[in-house]
RNA sequence: GCCCGAGUGGCGGAAUUGGUAGACGCGCCGGAUUCAAAAUCCGGUUCUGUCAAAGGAGUGGGGGUUCGAGUCCCCCCUCGGGUACCA
């Protein structure tokens, strides 16, 4: 007895590749490079869920596949293992984290293996390894030394119960999200890196990039760059000015107020006497709401008149003044020049306070709306009159600048970011501080370890859990003496992720980040698969890092990821919901309006469609159908380890893939992995004699014949372009045609079965190694060379023509080969067709459409 | 609101980029094998119609271009993702 038994060949390959070092990568340069990434996971105590494994096993069938196509490939894992849980686990427990994270990363190394990736686990990086953020202070050094980190104190999001500074999404309505504790709006002492001085280049660089279009429209709105012009405004009475950047100078004649954000360091100076303590009461109110507050209450605006005035330059006007926060401190200048007439905001403030609006582009006549935002050309506006958009834009321009009122001016929405946690488990910072003034330690004294502690709650006056290290924190300036105080801070979780591709290129080079000679081979990373939700962030601070890295002269390159491809999620399976209520089914529309509705999961077999409607079997009672985001509260969640305990890795892989484009959000569906499953038993069983796991009979060392070679390479070609377009489930496809083909065969010959495994091995390795070895060989099958796609072989003896009348198929017919391209005796051919005659008899045939090898259209009138 | 992306059988999806819509898989129906079941194998499966054919309809809806449209153009609807007073 030998069926396919996914478990023991899975077991039996792991342990070859893993003593073999099958996948260690070539330390020669010899052959042209392939360096294909997965975004590193953290390791979380809950372990694999089925969207790591879609990513990464996309990965390696590019990885394998490009080995067999001669490259040099680079495929390596590691863990981005600092970071909140493991922390709040320690704090919980007492359990260090560091043996959290451990524990958790022995327990995602298995499992990765247990799925067979061919990553090289000689290079597996780990950020909280002392001997990885050595470099990534080091890296931090750089950025110091350059001026680009800098201390400020930002207002943040603290929680004085939790002790610690939250970020934005933790907090929900002035409410910290774990426990619902009041968080409040307080500057304190930050680490800020100032990503702004890269807005220009990190723009430019996307040009070049094989990304995905959405990806790259969000970075480019993230930065938001916006031109325009600067323009300063006189205070009436004090000695002043307000400058206001605007993408609308063209517009400045309709300007008939200002406002300032309640931040604004002019407010206290301008605001008269009168209005003092309105404005006072009035910027207490704003800095006790959040960012997210002011937006979200916004359809009311808000403010106050400071009871001053400025002078319109254009206008030569006086005009009031105002303080509200519709107008942000941290964009611009924190001041506008507001146009009413041509701002929808504007117009909604001037509106409600009874200001003035004046029009100044000429709104086309049928528009009913309030401000004009659109082209159109300028009145009320002395000597720009007459003028469109543009060009009034660059007439104000060159009068302000002749006037010295202002200047041309660009603005960028990208903010400096926020690069300092008080948190215990997280890169130390290489700081120290003497006399009050930062420091940095200086290259030699790298690593900064993080000192070990009992506790690891921030201490009670919220000063970050390292303050409580005093040993480690009371130290000395080695270059001066002096006694000096460490930074407390630590890097936030996303500062080890900038730069881990750079690390796996040499992963224990000692000079520095990375070895030059590798970096120069190696880089720029050919192919990175990860999750859409890093398209800002990550994606933008690595290539931030590694320009500032370029800068600095140790790296080459200047784009770290050449191509990028997200995964899209896999949901949980498809969710049936019935409704009741009073204990009768009800219809799904309109129970938003019914209290008390129970909800009722239905089982597949109940379920019908009526037109589009999901409803009851055979009752028109309307449900909801709809797969969810796979979460433990929801109960969804599919485990990877019992989809390989049931199938194997191999049909795991298979699976994954096969269920549609890599790019899609797709639903789960556990049965469907039988499809592939058996997909594999078929395969099996195409060469093994299940009684007695020999070679079939039929396998022989014959001459494959012209039907078998091109069956063949019709798969080969398909598969072969199909990876190349990451189209993973159309080669899967192409597979399973070869197989249900093959297996008709009586004669079976080698050299075409070969070929086949070999087509297979990067989608299922495990099955592919096993008969491989079956098949004659002694070796890995990773290194054997890809199949080569003869064209040759797929030519038919004949063509089938579908025959149109009026663009309706009538007939199929059938041609020689050499007669295929003959136009004249295709036509012929065709219109002797009987169906096809009855369908021209009804009219004069006017026009002949001959399309080589395609099709014929007859057009009878 | 704005910016992207997507709507194809009962389900996941395919379609050489303007050339026979529904490949492949799931499910379902029928058959073979079996004492029986599992497993496996063979056939069928968009809807409608028919003993069978011939036909007719059909890719979210409406219009258009074309000999020919899932694919191109215009308008609308629905769903998903991102973003949100960025002057």
């Amino acid at each position: 007895m030998s069926q396919y038994n996914p478990q023991q060949i899975e077991s039996k390959w792991q342990q070859y590749w893993q003593e073999q070092k099958t996948f260690k990568t070539p330390d020669n340069h010899d052959k042209p490079k392939y360096y294909v990434l997965d975004m590193f996971p953290y390791p979380s105590g809950s372990g694999l869920h089925v969207g790591h494994p879609e990513g990464y096993t996309a990965t390696d069938i590019v990885a394998r596949f490009k080995r067999m196509k001669g490259f040099n490939v680079l495929h390596p894992i590691g863990w981005d293992a600092f970071g909140l849980p493991a922390e709040q686990y320690a704090v919980k427990t007492g359990t260090h984290p560091r043996d959290t994270t451990e524990k958790n990363i022995n327990n995602f190394r298995s499992q990765l293996q247990a799925l067979g990736f061919s990553f090289d686990w000689d290079r597996e990086v780990n950020t909280t390894d002392p001997d990885y953020y050595k470099w990534t202070q080091w890296i931090f050094l750089k950025l110091y030394e350059k001026g680009l980190a800098y201390e400020d104190d930002v207002p943040v999001n603290w929680c004085p119960e939790l002790g610690t500074v939250l970020a934005n999404e933790e907090v929900i309505d002035g409410k910290s999200e774990v426990g619902g504790y009041p968080v409040v709006r307080k500057p304190m002492r930050q680490w800020v890196l100032k990503i702004t001085e890269y807005a220009d280049r990190l723009l430019e660089g996307l040009d070049d990039l094989d990304w995905p279009h959405s990806t790259k429209e969000m970075q480019r709105n993230w930065i938001g760059k916006s031109i325009g012009a600067d323009i300063d405004f006189t205070v009436e009475g004090v000695d002043k000015e307000i400058r206001v950047f605007t993408t609308r100078p063209d517009t400045i004649f309709g300007a008939t107020y200002m406002v300032l954000a309640p931040e604004h360091h002019l407010v206290d100076i301008i605001t008269t006497n009168g209005q003092r303590q309105a404005v006072a009461e009035y910027q207490q109110e704003a800095a006790t709401k959040s960012d997210l507050e002011r937006t979200e209450l916004s359809k009311q605006k808000t403010g106050v008149f400071t009871g001053a005035y400025a002078t319109n330059p254009a206008t030569g006007k006086q005009i009031p003044i105002w303080v509200a926060d519709y107008v942000l401190a941290t964009y611009g200048t924190g001041a506008i020049m507001a146009v009413p007439g041509q701002d929808e905001r504007d117009w909604e403030f001037a509106e409600k306070f009874g200001l003035p609006i004046v029009r100044t582009v000429q709104p086309p006549e049928d528009f009913d709306g309030k401000a004009y935002t659109g082209e159109g050309e300028a009145i009320n506006s002395d000597f720009l009159n007459g003028l469109g958009v543009t060009e009034a834009k660059e007439k104000i321009i060159d009068w302000l600048e002749e006037n010295e009122y202002g200047k041309k001016a660009v603005n960028y929405k990208l903010r400096d970011c926020l690069f300092s946690r008080q948190r215990y488990w997280g890169e130390p910072f290489p700081i120290i501080h003497v006399d009050g003034e930062p420091k940095p330690v200086g290259e030699d004294n790298l690593p900064v370890t993080l000192p070990e502690l009992n506790d690891y709650e921030p201490t009670e006056s919220g000063e970050p859990p390292l303050a409580k290290a005093e040993e480690w924190v009371n130290t000395t300036d080695p270059e001066t003496g002096k006694p000096a105080v460490r930074e407390t801070n630590t890097m936030p979780q996303w500062a080890g992720s900038c730069w881990y591709y750079l690390r796996y290129c040499s992963p224990d080079f000692k000079g520095g980040p990375v070895d030059p000679a590798e970096e120069d081979y190696w880089m720029p990373v050919d192919l990175y698969i990860g999750g859409a939700e890093h398209s800002v962030l990550h994606l933008l601070y690595a290539r931030f890092w590694h320009k500032v890295l370029f800068d600095c002269g140790v790296l080459k390159t200047k784009e770290p990821f050449q191509k990028l491809v997200h995964q899209g999620m896999i949901l949980g399976e498809m969710e049936y919901t019935g409704y009741k209520y009073k204990g009768k089914w009800i219809s799904a529309d309109g129970i938003e309006d019914i209290e008390n509705v129970e909800k009722v999961k239905l089982d597949e077999a109940d379920v019908g469609k009526q037109d589009d409607q999901y409803v009851i079997k055979d009752t028109n009672i309307k449900i909801d159908a709809k797969a969810h985001k796979m979460s433990k509260s929801r109960g969804n969640v599919v485990n990877p380890d019992d989809i390989i305990d049931e199938y194997g890795a191999d049909s795991m892989r298979l699976y994954e893939m096969f269920m549609g484009p890599l790019e899609q959000v797709k639903p789960w569906s556990t049965k469907d992995v039988d499809g592939v499953y058996r997909f594999l038993g078929r395969v099996w069983r195409l060469m093994i004699d299940e009684d007695s796991g020999e070679l079939l009979d039929e396998v022989a060392d014959a001459e494959p014949s012209k039907e078998q070679l091109k069956t063949l390479h019709e798969c080969i070609g398909k598969v072969t372009d199909d990876i190349g377009e990451l189209s993973f489930n159309t080669a899967i496809s192409a597979m399973m045609i070869f197989v249900n083909e093959a297996n008709k065969w009586d004669e079976r010959p080698k050299a075409v079965l070969k070929a086949f495994v070999k087509l297979l091995s990067p989608f299922a390795p495990h099955i592919s190694e096993e008969l491989w070895r079956r098949l004659g060989h002694n070796d890995t099958i990773a290194y054997a060379d890809w199949p080569e796609f003869n064209e040759a072989y797929l030519v038919a003896e004949t063509i089938t023509y579908p025959v149109q009348v009026n663009g309706k198929v009538r007939a199929n017919i059938e041609v020689a080969a050499e007669n295929a391209k003959n136009k004249e005796f295709v036509l012929n051919l065709a219109k002797e067709d009987a169906n096809v005659q009855r369908y021209l008899e009804e009219g004069e045939l006017v026009k002949e459409i001959f399309v080589p090898e395609r099709i014929v259209n007859l057009v009878v009138k």
